[in-house]
RNA sequence: GUGGGUGUGGCCUAGCGGUUAGGGCGUCAGGUUGUGGCCCUGAAGAUCGGGGGUUCGAAUCCCCUCACCCACCCCA
């Protein structure tokens, strides 16, 4: 019989990893809390509609991405494939609208996409996010790209490009996509293969084309930027001012296509300089008919959703270590039957006092307990055999440095080791 | 979903038709009487991802399958 492995695609978080995790976590919900967002948990599965209405029928998200399924009930769910939507949904069941508005939500956790695995994509996910819905307002814009720069920034990730564009409204991206669409069509023979199978089915993404024989048509190409009306341009003009206004710095990319069909106006993503592949390390953008699809009142809303295994990803290539990692203060050697019982009193007392401590193995020689000690990285050992423990006593031995090792009463290891 | 690459003890890896499948790291134990880090010795641990086939004989060749990686697609 073969032996289990995880599912395709989704992987375990190996205690190593731990620390980093939780640093980006912490970073992430502290880096939100400074603006102002509070924590919203969604359930990790959904009616499949919310998604289906939402992430739009022609995109693979819902094309081919989503784990459907019928519960015992009869009812169709589908795993989160994403956090806006459900986010809208809760805002919605809620009646936020009559909260104080915008009302500014943050979310962390699992995320799934039957995706085939690559590097840095997998089948479960987990994404940062967050929402501010409400607010119309380009400033709302400006606050969400702000809240997530700075969370690159308190990371360490200081080289991350920001790249912005804005896709109007829908009316506005048609004509684009009719002009477009012409400028291509005497141009198609030239272009390359996938290029030429683009211009059918995503006429979108041959803007996106790497490929050396698509570069002179693809500079020559319209700019969705130019197709704005004056009310979309203005709101764009008005974020880009709010991020000069704060220093960040940004790249207009006309050829910013966000894959969801609920985009509107301003959309960006961050991205490692030189990057290729699976890179984006996360993306947002303004998703103002989206509660209404869900059947809601006609609310705006703007977000942004940042993958954790990017970023674990790009920490650990930058070096970048969690500030805090895992330490053990003391661990114990627990030598004869009345010296194991003296350390689990003395163990006990310490984590009382805040210590970390790993209880060592009773049985083993000295000579192996303590070469595990060691090995642990913990500052102290903790000697007591049944000498010890006639006396009321332990050895307390510093492993770092070369201070010697000393007799203190049983009741006394804390203040020794504090002192 | 399409195309390509890879797959040897927990990890890294040698071997590429006939080896008791070798090494390094790690793990465990020991180097005399209760003291670690270096060093030394020993042990456990691999049906060579799984299944089928070719062959007198396969980790080594072929087929299928699974997983990972790369590109496409798409995206966090």
């Amino acid at each position: 019989m073969p032996s289990y492995q995880a599912p395709r695609g989704m992987n375990d978080t190996l205690p190593e990893d731990a620390a980093l995790w939780r640093h980006i976590r912490d970073t992430a919900e502290r880096v939100a809390r400074l603006f102002d967002y509070r924590q919203i948990t969604t359930p990790i599965v959904e009616d499949a509609g919310v998604f289906l209405r939402t992430v739009g029928d022609e995109s693979d998200i819902v094309q081919k991405e989503m784990y459907v399924f019928e519960d015992r009930g009869g009812d169709r769910l589908a795993l989160r494939p994403e956090g806006t939507a459900a986010v809208c949904r809760a805002y919605i069941e809620h009646g936020m609208g009559s909260w104080p508005q915008p009302v500014r939500l943050f979310y962390f956790g699992p995320f799934f996409r039957y995706d085939r695995p690559q590097a840095g994509r997998y089948r479960q996910l987990w994404q940062f996010g967050a929402e501010s819905i409400g607010s119309e307002s380009p400033a709302a814009d400006a606050e969400l790209i702000e809240l997530q720069h700075t969370l690159y920034q308190e990371l360490g990730l200081h080289d991350v490009v920001l790249r912005v564009n804005s896709i109007g409204n829908l009316e506005s991206r048609g004509r684009y996509i009719d002009a477009l669409r012409e400028y291509f069509r005497p141009l198609v023979p030239g272009l390359s293969r996938d290029s030429q199978r683009r211009f059918e089915t995503n006429l979108l993404r041959v803007l996106d084309s790497k490929e050396e024989q698509d570069r002179a048509a693809v500079e020559g190409a319209p700019s969705i930027l130019d197709f704005l009306d004056d009310e979309d341009a203005a709101h764009f003009e008005s974020v880009k001012s709010a991020l000069d206004a704060v220093g960040i710095a940004y790249e207009v990319d006309p050829y910013i296509v966000r894959g969801l069909d609920y985009y509107s106006r301003t959309v960006w993503e961050f991205e490692p300089p030189e990057a290729r592949g699976q890179s984006t390390i996360g993306a947002g953008g303004r998703y103002d008919g989206l509660i209404e699809l869900l059947g809601g009142q006609p609310t705006p809303g703007v977000g942004f959703a940042t993958g954790i295994e990017r970023i674990a990803l790009n920490l650990k290539t930058r070096g970048i270590e969690p500030p805090e990692p895992e330490v053990i203060d003391v661990v114990t050697v627990p030598l004869g039957e009345a010296g194991a019982a003296a350390c689990l009193r003395v163990a006990r007392d310490l984590r009382a006092a805040g210590l970390t401590v790993r209880a060592g193995t009773p049985g083993r020689s000295m000579k192996a307990a303590l070469r595990a000690a060691d090995a642990s990285g913990a500052a102290y050992a903790v000697i007591i055999g049944d000498r010890e423990a006639a006396d009321g006593v332990a050895t307390l031995k510093p492993l770092r440095g070369d201070a010697e090792q000393r007799t203190v009463a049983v009741t006394e290891v804390a203040e020794a080791i504090r002192a």
